[in-house]
This record gives C-alpha cells, sequence and structure tokens, in this order.
DNA sequence: TGACATATTATGTGCATACATTTTATTGTT
DNA sequence: AACAATAAAATGTATGCACATAATATGTCA
C-alpha cells in the first residue's frame, strides 16, 4: 500500500515540465492557473507558486498578473557560464598553474578604457598586462586597466606574485558586471605571449566591473586557438 | 511621518548584498542565521530565506544546512547568455532578417556529428546548411545535422521557406542543451558564404540538444568577424 | 584513542491565510 | 463612439507554524 506522500514543489516541477514537453501544453498555450494546478495535484498553492516560478526563472513560461501563464513559445535559450578564474581552470584540468606579469605602469585611461568603464572624466589608471600559464605553456593572456581611484591599495600590491583578477575578486566584489566574447585575429605581439602564429584566431573575452557607481577595472583576456567556453544546461 | 511599512524580501536581498560588498560581512565569512537576521531587521524568517535563495541562486553566498550561510570567497563568476535566435537578434538591431538554404541532404551521421550528440549507433541523419541575413547581408552561418529517427517530421518542412532553428525550437522542446563557444579561421567555403575573407578569425557557437535520452540536433553557428556576444550582470 | 550512535542546529519545505499588485475586462459617462 | 472610472482575475508576497533534512557536534562504549 502506498503512503499518501505530501508533494514537494519539486514533484509539481517535473509535472509541468513534463507536461510542455510532450505537449500536453503546447507552446503558446496557456496554463490552468496555479490554484486548480494546486487542486489538481493535490497540493498547497504556495508549492506550485514555487514550482511555477522555477520554470520561469528557466525560460520555460511566461507569468503575467492577471494574464495567467503561458508556455514560451521560443523557449528561451539561455546558458549560464562560469567566467575563467584562470587558476581555477586550469587546476581543474590537472595542469599546473602558472602565472607571469609581463608589464605594469601607471596612466591615463585611453579612449577606449574610458568608454569601456563609462567614465565621464580621466582618470587614472593601473594598466597590468599578464599570462596565466598551464604547464608552462600560455593558457590566457590578460590586458588590464585598474581604476586607481576607487582602488587605491592596488598600487601596494606585488603583481608580479599575485593575480590581479583574483586580488580584486577578494578584495572589491562588484556589482555589475559587463560581459562580450568575440574572436579577433593575433596581432604579432599577443601571437608572441601566446606562442602561436600571427593571424590566428583567438578567443576573446571582455570584462568591466563597477560596484555601485564606481568603475573598478576592465579587463581584455585572450585565449590562444583551441580555447573553448562550455555549458550545458 | 513615515509609516511602519513591512520589508519585502527584495529589501533584505539589498540590504544583505549590500553589507557583502561593504564588507560589512567580508569574503569567507558567516552571514548570522535567518532567524537573527529575521529579528534584526524585523520580518518574518521566511522574508530572509526567499532573499537568501536569490542571493544565493546568484553565487555570492552559499548555504548549507546547519552549516549556515557563508560569503564566498570568490563571489561566483558567472554570467547568463541569451542565446541568439537569428531572426529576433536581426530584427532587434533594425535590420531586415533574411534567410536562405544553402544545402540540404540526407546523410549518416559522420564522426564529429555522432560524438556530439553522444550517440551509440550510427543514425540517419538530414543535413541542413543555411544563412541568416541581416540586410542582405551574412550574419550567421549554420551547420546542422537533425536526427530524423527522433524528428522524422523535419523531412516534410520545406527549409528553403522555412528557418530549421525556429521550427524546432517550437515543436521540439528539448530538455538538454551542450553549448560550446569558440574561435576559429574561415575555411575558403566558409569565408565565401560569410563575404569574409578566408583566414578571418569567426565566433563560433556549437549547440546540442537532447529530449530526454533522445538526440534532437546538432549545429555549429559561424559569426563573421565583429560579431559579439554580450551580457550584462 | 577511535568508531559508532545520538542529539543539535541551521536551512529547506509545505501549508493556510490574508492582502498587494498588476493587468485585463466591464461599465458608465459624455 | 471614445474615454475614463471601476471591478475582477491571476500572480506576487508576507506571515506563522510545523516538520523534514542534512551536517555537525557530542557522547558512549569498546
Amino acid at each position: 500500500m502506498t503512503i499518501a506522500e505530501r508533494l514537494t514543489w519539486r514533484d509539481v516541477y517535473d509535472t509541468i515540465q513534463g507536461r510542455i514537453l510532450d505537449a500536453t501544453y503546447p507552446p503558446g498555450t496557456r496554463v490552468p492557473r496555479d490554484e486548480d494546478i494546486a487542486l489538481d495535484l493535490g497540493c498547497a498553492r504556495a508549492t506550485v507558486q514555487r514550482a511555477m516560478r522555477a520554470l520561469a526563472d528557466e525560460g520555460l513560461i511566461e507569468r503575467k498578473r492577471k494574464g495567467g501563464t503561458h508556455v514560451l513559445r521560443l523557449p528561451a535559450t539561455r546558458a549560464t557560464f562560469h567566467i575563467p578564474v584562470a587558476r581555477l581552470e586550469v587546476e581543474a584540468t590537472g595542469a599546473r598553474y602558472g602565472y607571469q606579469l609581463v608589464s605594469r605602469e601607471e596612466a591615463d585611461a585611453p579612449r577606449a578604457v574610458a568608454a569601456a568603464l563609462e567614465l565621464h572624466a580621466p582618470a587614472r589608471m593601473l594598466h597590468v598586462r599578464a599570462l596565466h600559464l598551464a604547464n608552462q605553456r600560455p593558457y590566457l593572456f590578460e590586458d588590464r586597466w585598474i581604476c586607481v581611484e576607487t582602488v587605491p591599495e592596488i598600487l601596494d600590491v606585488d603583481l608580479s606574485r599575485e593575480n590581479a583578477n583574483e586580488w580584486l575578486l577578494q578584495n572589491r566584489p562588484y556589482s555589475r558586471c559587463d560581459l562580450r566574447f568575440f574572436a579577433m585575429k593575433a596581432s604579432a605581439d599577443e601571437a608572441a605571449l601566446l606562442q602561436a602564429e600571427e593571424g590566428d584566431a583567438l578567443f576573446g573575452i571582455a570584462r568591466s566591473t563597477w560596484n555601485g557607481a564606481d568603475p573598478i577595472t576592465t579587463v581584455t583576456a585572450l585565449a590562444p586557438p583551441g580555447y573553448e567556453l562550455h555549458s550545458r544546461a
């Protein structure tokens, strides 16, 4: 004899997701209101709400007050990526991580940097270039500008030993982050640093971060041919 | 005189996030238990729970039963991307969308395709290549393999008029999706199709989808130089 | 000392209820 | 017929409570 177990929101989630996947609720159609589903499945409305919110977060359904719940016509294809913290990424592959400072100098923000950080006035910056290595081989080259006004302590950090990215992450949490992925041809310089050929296709990641309105840093990271960014959902 | 308004979970969220960002709760430290925060801020524990779950989902904190809540040392650097449905992406820029079938033929799955879809046995596939255009210019070139056994109806779809990607999304929802982003040099063929130069750096998106254990499709989409994938958080 | 059973604790979940919010539908007025 | 005021409907949220679950700390016994 089966015991009348309580449904968890996960059960409801699975049920509804199943009905969407097997087209019991086809794309574009309306899903019954929470209360009816609750009645149907035999649980509280709050439980259905919890499940529905999860489904909505994942982009399968759309909810509107009074409008009800609808299955999206084109399910939102979104992917969550873990942005590489180079050291962790390298270590995860079992390789030995290495770090090498290429250059470090104070300078005023050039046009492109000011634009990336949405600066309105000229700003003093620390310009750092560094290499991340996996088993002695170039893994990622980063070209970074750090806003000295926002992060004055950075001037006292020994960046020949410590990785600017991780120092910033641990000491300057950010509240906003802009990301861009792109492909570009390697210049002679970049090719040399990455031990690649000039003109090779590099994978680029550009990131800018702020805390509130204060600009923190903007980086462009380049990966040699063969690099891939993964995600599974 | 201010009315004693109730706190919403969003208020609690903002408060705690603020305390993390201004290092009231520094990285690695423990955050008070939900009940104490509730008592402190003057709301119900459930409200705190709601806020904490959101913060945990976003990768700022980590929660463990009995272990309590901790601020992560390296705040999860993750980003959510909306994978382009080419037509919508083009239309969003105000350009006119166009679609052009390049080739269509039935064939057995070659090695690479079988691997991408984790096929154990040889499988009959439909191989489709197509161009997405923005204002008549190449925007994205897709090379797609569709599993005929899982999606037999695809053989009856007029792919010279209808876009395989959207047809599949609307008719074959998937439960799993693998994604890869990469950069590669354009071959002569690809360059011609994308009106680029041979050897140009192309941005690549490879996607495979399944419904349950059934393989649906695997695509490689290539974008001409200048293409960027964005995300802001 | 070490291993295993047991208690404790913080988060996770389900439920019932009341009310808030938003958007649509209806009604009424000019 | 057009427009504004009003009602209605669905989801969203806050609360209190009881209990479930998982991880840690404690205690007992060999």
